[in-house]
DNA sequence: AGCACGCCGACT
DNA sequence: GTCGGCGTGCTC
């Protein structure tokens, strides 16, 4: 019988350990080692005995075999929730094509765990007369790194460990010879968290309407099946999904099971989550970005223990370990924040379902405008498709008016402003009523042009171009670079160079020339940089201090403002010009967010959206707010294409500072995969350079592959990573993969 | 992280 | 020579 190794990541919070090592499985622990079991193994030179977990299993030693030790044991208490976590980094390796270690870091926040917890400090336990002497024999003896250290310590009797260390070049030998000598210690700080609000209190209720509550028994039957599917509800703007959500929670904490509620973090407000306190009380626990490392590490320590059984936060909290997890939420299911910017690209929808599949819980998900996938995947069966149609209240839509940029032209109005946008503007202000202003800037930039030559001023390192700022400078978005205004075109010299008008900042100097009394508020990264930058501008606007608020993306999600009656779009088709396929579906979901701002008080509301594409069917749907519409139209586009859901399609990215190295090698992957795969069904599109093809003097191209089946380009990734891996020329080339475009 | 090994100045 | 601190590199 041939030897079977696994291989194990140690369970030693520290960097430079994050990696596998391979052992090899005696045949009595063969049928007990498996994905993540803990395991105790001999390591390092002192073979000390340590823990570990398996992250995977071979029948090929990796390196000499002599060299590999055996696995001693396997720890069969209480490591459950750690066990299915594991299994679902090896899935998120597996399918979002990273390695087993960066999954492990998003799943299980491996190094974080004692850095964070613990801040370790240095004191000096002797006087400093004492400590002098020792300094004067160190010095003599040339003890070097302890005279150095004793001088720090005369200094400041305490130290932080870790900045010591650094600063003075000290190894670990240093400081264990001197606490053995009981001149220094080595302290612990446990620093202790107080996340819950203690005014939160139970007792609230909710009487569901008939159409809730008919939802609600839907699932139910739905979890009474064999294999429960995902749920999708497509629930309109105030029909009450929370309630909904709400009611779930309550019979899944009754069977004793534990719950994720996973939310946007722009959504993340105390409205939102006062809800849950008031209803759950102090079992639940909010994640939220602005939480350190630790102080997340602890509410994931809580869950483990079971002081906690709902937790609330964006897409890392699907991470949180409960022992018995009974039921997750996604809601603002078609939120782009579900996906992942880092390796591993992980959805947190897919990974969601992957997580409920491997630990038997449930998972519903929520949108008033689902993502084109979901529901078709709802409408397909794989998801249970359920609808709240009904609107709390029964409050009427806004009404909405598209007006068109090139016939308003021709009647020679050229500025950004349209008629019938001045004119509702005007009418709010007379009536005290207040407005939005949305500028659509989705992969738009302020840039810089000559109008005589057309030139663009570019940043040298990004190939983006760079945006003129109020205080003279131009700025790169990406990488921060930033040279004076230019007076002049560096190409042809003209002086006729400028702007191109319509950042937040422009909006509002024109803005306040066609309406001198109006009270003006702008949001955008300037207004909001320092912290809470955001929600004060919010609140300000709330508390009605402006008549009207400019902004980007960032006010259409969430807030409602009960006095706000118009909102204007100005432009609304600047994120159809970008190259994604996905352009349609962002556009018409920021146009319907943006329109719903519009009348959530008492009050009737109106809009306006200025367009050079009226006619567009993304720009039609989100005027008539019918979802259905924009649906049929954008499904047919892509089952055409072949774009998802009809198809997988998977991103192979290059990055490299040799852009001739670059173009080769993904020519080269493109040829292997061609070599590998002979058969028609597979698409293959480009290697071409990024829609931004240089960033931070790395230039960057994109092959993609599409394939009805996923399991094949799973396939295709790991045959192209080994080829990648074997081939010398790879190796100034940083290639990622990302299944989810 | 923790351990061993090799280097180098100091001292019997 | 050799003792002991110090820095470095490795751990399957």
């Amino acid at each position: 019988m041939s030897k079977v190794y696994a291989d194990i990541i140690v369970d030693i919070s520290q960097e430079k350990l994050d990696k596998s090592f391979q052992y090899e499985i005696p045949e009595n622990l063969q049928n007990q080692v498996e994905i993540g079991k803990k395991v105790l193994v001999s390591f390092g030179n002192g073979n000390r005995k340590i823990s570990g977990y398996v992250i995977g299993i071979s029948d090929t030693p990796k390196l000499s075999p002599e060299k590999i030790k055996p696995v001693l044991e396997v720890v069969t208490q209480g490591i459950e929730i750690e066990s299915h976590l594991i299994a679902l980094a090896g899935w998120i390796a597996k399918n979002y094509g990273s390695t087993v270690n960066q999954a492990l870091k998003t799943v299980l926040l491996v190094k974080e765990k004692a850095s964070a917890k613990e801040k370790k400090y240095i004191r000096l336990l002797i006087s400093k007369e004492e400590g002098q002497t020792y300094l004067e024999e160190f010095t003599r003896k040339h003890y070097l790194a302890k005279a150095r250290l004793m001088e720090a310590l005369l200094e400041n009797q305490v130290l932080e460990y870790k900045e010591a260390m650094d600063t003075l070049k000290l190894s670990s030998s240093v400081i264990k010879g001197m606490e053995e000598k009981k001149l220094i210690a080595v302290e612990r700080e446990r620093l202790y968290r107080t996340p819950v609000p203690k005014d939160a209190q139970r007792g609230y209720e909710y009487q569901l309407s008939k159409e809730q509550k008919e939802v609600v028994s839907e699932i139910f039957k739905e979890w009474q099946q064999e294999q429960p599917r995902p749920c999708l509800i497509k629930g309109v703007t105030g029909s009450g999904k929370t309630q909904v959500y709400m009611e779930l929670i309550e019979a899944v904490l009754k069977q004793g099971k534990q719950v994720i509620v996973l939310i946007p973090e722009i959504a993340l407000t105390y409205q939102n989550v006062v809800r849950f306190y008031s209803r759950f009380g102090s079992c639940v626990s909010v994640i939220n970005s602005r939480l350190s490392v630790g102080e997340r590490f602890d509410q994931f320590e809580r869950a483990k223990k079971g002081e906690i059984s709902v937790v609330i936060g964006p897409r890392s909290a699907l991470f949180t370990p409960f022992p018995n997890l009974g039921l997750i939420i996604i809601d603002e299911e078609h939120e782009d924040s579900y996906k992942s910017e880092k390796t591993p690209c992980y959805h947190a929808r897919e990974t969601a379902v992957q997580r409920g599949k491997m630990e038997s819980a449930r998972v519903v998900m929520g949108s008033a405008s689902p993502s084109v996938d979901s529901y078709y995947r709802g409408k397909a069966g794989e998801y249970q498709l359920l609808y709240l149609n009904e609107r709390y209240g029964g409050k009427e839509l806004p009404e909405v008016e598209i007006v068109d940029l090139k016939a308003e032209l021709k009647t020679g109005n050229r500025s950004i402003f349209s008629h019938v946008l001045t004119e509702k503007l005007e009418e709010r202000l007379q009536k005290k009523e207040q407005s939005i202003l949305f500028l659509n800037r989705r992969g738009y930039t302020g840039f810089v042009s000559c109008r005589s030559c057309g030139y663009v001023v570019k940043c040298p390192h990004c190939d983006v171009s760079l945006t003129a700022h109020r205080n003279g400078k131009m700025i790169c978005h990406y990488c921060g670079y930033e040279i004076p205004q230019v007076k002049t075109c560096p190409s042809c010299g003209s002086p006729y160079i400028g702007g191109f008008k319509a950042g937040t900042q422009q909006i509002e100097t024109l803005l306040k020339k066609s309406f001198p009394d109006a009270r003006i508020l702008r949001m955008d990264a300037d207004t909001t940089k320092n912290k809470g930058g955001h929600e004060k501008v919010l609140s300000a606007f709330a508390a009605g201090e402006a008549d009207i608020l400019i902004g980007t993306q960032m006010i259409v999600k969430g807030h409602d403002f009960p006095n706000v009656t118009f909102v204007g779009v100005l432009a609304a088709d600047l994120s159809l010009y970008s190259e994604d396929y996905r352009a349609s579906e962002k556009t018409f979901q920021l146009l319907l967010q943006a329109v719903g701002r519009a009348g959530r008080g008492r009050k009737k509301g109106e809009a306006v959206i200025q367009t050079y594409h009226p006619e567009h069917y993304s720009i039609l749907a989100a005027a008539a707010q019918d979802y259905e519409a924009f649906y049929q139209a954008e499904i047919g586009y892509r089952l055409l294409m072949d774009y998802p859901p009809a198809a997988f399609m998977t991103a192979v990215r290059g990055s490299c500072k040799n852009e001739e190295l670059l173009k080769q090698a993904m020519e080269y992957c493109r040829k292997y995969i061609e070599k590998i795969y002979k058969k028609e069904d597979l698409i293959l599109v480009g290697p071409a350079p990024e829609t931004v093809a240089k960033v931070q003097d790395y230039y960057k191209m994109v092959l993609y592959m599409r394939h009805e089946n996923r399991e094949i380009l799973v396939r295709l990734k790991d045959a192209l990573e080994k080829y990648i891996a074997v081939n010398k020329g790879f190796q100034d080339i940083y290639i990622q993969f990302d299944f989810n475009v």
